[in-house]
DNA sequence: TCGACACTAAACAAAG
DNA sequence: TCTTTGTTTAGTGTCG
């Protein structure tokens, strides 16, 4: 027995390291879980995280390389893979070549398939890829076609035609430009979807794949000096009117996020030949005078370009650089047009993490003052069980404060879990260690609920090692688990128990020998410890004595079983109160439960009523929870306090409120 | 201020 | 001998 304890225990060492140092969570838990560090599970995700790492950076080069190849083979007449296609007779086609590269080849594709080297998922995303790029090939087809129709149509004008004419033309080349927008922006959603998964790596030499064609298509200098020509034909009313749209046209990268700037920089008299790069100094003259001293993409001596990084000595050279490396060519373009999807991406991110936090808080702050009454509970709970000495957790033991900040949020708590995520949470700040009273027992739920927050951060649960203890009993199949099964459980369910194992694993078995609930039994395998949820509960009267006002509230409640008050009621409703019934009832003994429960109540009616004797353990909740105590607590004033905060805190539900009203963590029950 | 409780730390013993 | 497990004691902080 000790040896298998002892192995496990090593192993939970090991985890614990790995815990600390950050390591896979997985890893870690897949070891704890097993009791072995290099347990199968672990073991198993890890080398499968990792293959399919390489497996994606294997796909991704025999992409690039069929992707070369195929450039190299078809774009080999047609121009050099270099794109400084700033000539206006060779847009055209250089994009149409650049594009046609991309998509895989059947045989390509079946080569990869052949290799194997792409999981069913990065097919499939190789294969949305393919098939926007043939979208957007029709579309480049499409394109041509217009812009012979534009140029046919130039000419008719030049002959004398009609500039409304041309400016319906203008309108049919923005409607379809506007097609094409939105066909990058899909084609963008989707590289970018790809270069998370890996799959594609967009450097910023290089042109990117699909950007290319893209940028290409949409900023042709052919195009641009057509609409030159057309504009220049028309009052510069009219020309001001299409340069948005103009720029809509050709700089659709930038358009979007930053129109200001890039009207200034797409301003159609600019561009003559095509070469916007004249622009640039524009612009940058711009921001330059608007940050003499410093630019947004320069910092301590080198370019900040995406993917840049040159040296700048000076400002000058800087702007050299910028000028001569970053100008307004198809690759800066599809460069920005990335940047600005990394943006938009980022601040999607951050609008869902603001609503995130923003619904977290309203949820905490309503919790937390609508129950002025109740805000104790709360407090206690939260502050439960990690005690003081934690909160001012030297970076060694267990430090933290049970209430930082970080507690978990948990936003989804709600339920029948007796403590609410929430209540945890909000407890948070407090330092307080709970009383016990409060004392939160952890539901299952609690901490499935929150089962990710604890075994990723560092956040100390709020409750006391005893309920963790009992928790951790009452989840495993026999109710009864041996002190390393319990450890591993700690460590496996909490990334707070991964480190400083001594001191916490100290405390556990200080709480197991300790409390009375817990009883050790000499098994098979050894000694497992077990919950005697009589005696969990009866812990409670003593602490609830803390708080008579409350178990006179409940006691007076439940025992003459008269229909709790209203705010009571209300409170509870307000509070979860559902607990006893889910969370109870998922426990196999509800009929212990609600004994425990009127141990509880008992004991903390004897507390309260030191008259009462029959309250004893054994008896059953209702006896002895009724006559016996209800009429000599003569309601307090605080009552209404009272009950909130258990409520809160605890578990009412209104039909096992008498049994527990004060429980805090007694009704492990519900765990299931 | 006091009692109760929880937590931490430590010492000690027994067993594998 | 070392490690783990289990017990016990002491000190401290929080809460009611």
């Amino acid at each position: 027995m000790m040896q298998e304890s002892g192995t496990e225990t090593k192993s939970n060492g090991s985890a614990i390291q790995n815990g600390s140092s950050g390591g896979n969570h997985l890893l870690e838990c897949g070891g704890l879980r097993e009791g072995r560090p290099n347990g199968e599970t672990p073991a198993v995700d890890v080398g499968a995280a990792d293959l399919a790492h390489v497996q994606q950076q294997q796909a991704l080069q025999v992409a690039r390389q069929l992707l070369l190849q195929q450039q190299q083979q078809q774009v080999s007449g047609l121009k050099s893979p270099k794109r400084n296609d700033k000539q206006p007779a060779l847009q055209v086609p250089v994009s149409v070549a650049m594009m046609t590269p991309q998509v895989i080849t059947p045989q390509q594709m079946q080569q990869i398939l052949q290799q194997q080297v792409l999981s069913p998922q990065q097919l499939q995303v190789l294969l949305q890829q393919q098939q926007a790029l043939m979208l957007q090939q029709q579309l480049q087809e499409f394109y041509k076609k217009q812009q012979e129709q534009l140029q046919l149509q130039l000419l008719q004008q030049h002959a004398g035609k009609q500039p409304k004419e041309q400016q319906q033309v203008a309108t049919q080349q923005l409607a379809f430009q506007q097609q094409l927008l939105q066909m990058q922006q899909l084609q963008q959603q989707h590289l970018l979807s790809l270069q998370r998964q890996g799959l594609l790596t967009i450097q910023p030499g290089q042109p990117a794949l699909p950007l290319q064609p893209l940028a290409q298509g949409m900023i042709p200098t052919e195009l641009q000096q057509l609409w030159k020509e057309v504009t220049s034909a028309h009052t510069t009313e009219e020309t001001t009117g299409n340069n948005h749209s103009s720029l809509d046209l050709t700089t659709t990268c930038v358009s979007s996020s930053a129109p200001s700037k890039t009207s200034l920089i797409m301003n159609p008299h600019a561009s003559t030949n095509g070469q916007l790069s004249v622009h640039t100094p524009k612009r940058e003259s711009l921001s330059h005078e608007e940050h003499p001293h410093s630019h947004p993409l320069y910092g301590h001596g080198v370019c900040k370009w995406p993917g840049c990084e040159a040296v700048c000595e000076d400002f000058q050279s800087f702007l050299k650089h910028l000028n001569s490396e970053h100008a307004l060519d198809d690759r800066s373009t599809a460069q920005c047009r990335v940047q600005m999807q990394v943006v938009q991406q980022l601040e999607l991110q951050l609008a869902k993490d603001k609503e995130r936090l923003q619904a977290m808080m309203t949820h905490l702050h309503v919790k937390s003052t609508e129950p002025k009454t109740a805000p104790q509970p709360l407090n206690l709970v939260s502050s439960v069980t990690l005690s003081k000495s934690a909160s001012e957790a030297s970076p060694q033991s267990l430090p933290h404060t049970p209430t930082t900040p970080t507690a978990p949020i948990t936003p989804v708590t709600q339920g029948p879990s007796v403590i609410t995520t929430t209540s945890m949470h909000t407890v948070g700040p407090i330092r307080r260690r709970y009383s016990d009273k409060y004392n939160v027992p952890i539901s299952s739920a609690d901490i499935a609920q929150n089962q990710e927050f604890y075994k990723n951060a560092e956040v100390r649960p709020p409750f006391t090692y005893a309920s963790l203890i009992r928790q951790a009993i009452l989840e495993s199949p026999e109710k009864q688990l041996t002190l390393n099964e319990i450890y591993n459980w700690f460590t496996r369910m909490f990334a707070y128990f991964r480190r400083n194992a001594a001191t916490w694993k100290n405390a556990v078995r200080h709480n197991l020998s300790l409390h009375k609930c817990f009883v050790r039994v000499e098994n098979v395998k050894g000694a497992v410890w077990t919950v005697d949820e009589v005696e969990f509960q009866k812990r409670r009267p003593q602490k609830i004595s803390g708080n008579p006002s409350l178990i006179k509230n409940m006691q007076t409640s439940h025992a003459y079983c008269t229909p709790l008050n209203a705010a009571l009621q209300a409170s509870m409703a307000e509070n979860s109160i559902p607990l006893y019934t889910t969370a109870s009832m998922g426990n196999p003994t509800l009929g212990n439960l609600a004994s425990a429960i009127r141990e509880e109540l008992n004991g903390a009616m004897e507390h309260t009523n030191s008259n009462e004797s029959d309250s004893s353990p054994g008896r059953s909740p209702m006896q002895a929870v009724h006559p016996v105590h209800v009429k000599e607590e003569p309601l307090d004033p605080e009552e209404a306090e009272g009950p909130l905060s258990l409520v809160t805190t605890a578990n009412h539900s209104p039909d096992f409120d008498h049994d527990r009203d004060y429980e805090d963590e007694p009704v492990h029950e519900d765990v299931e």
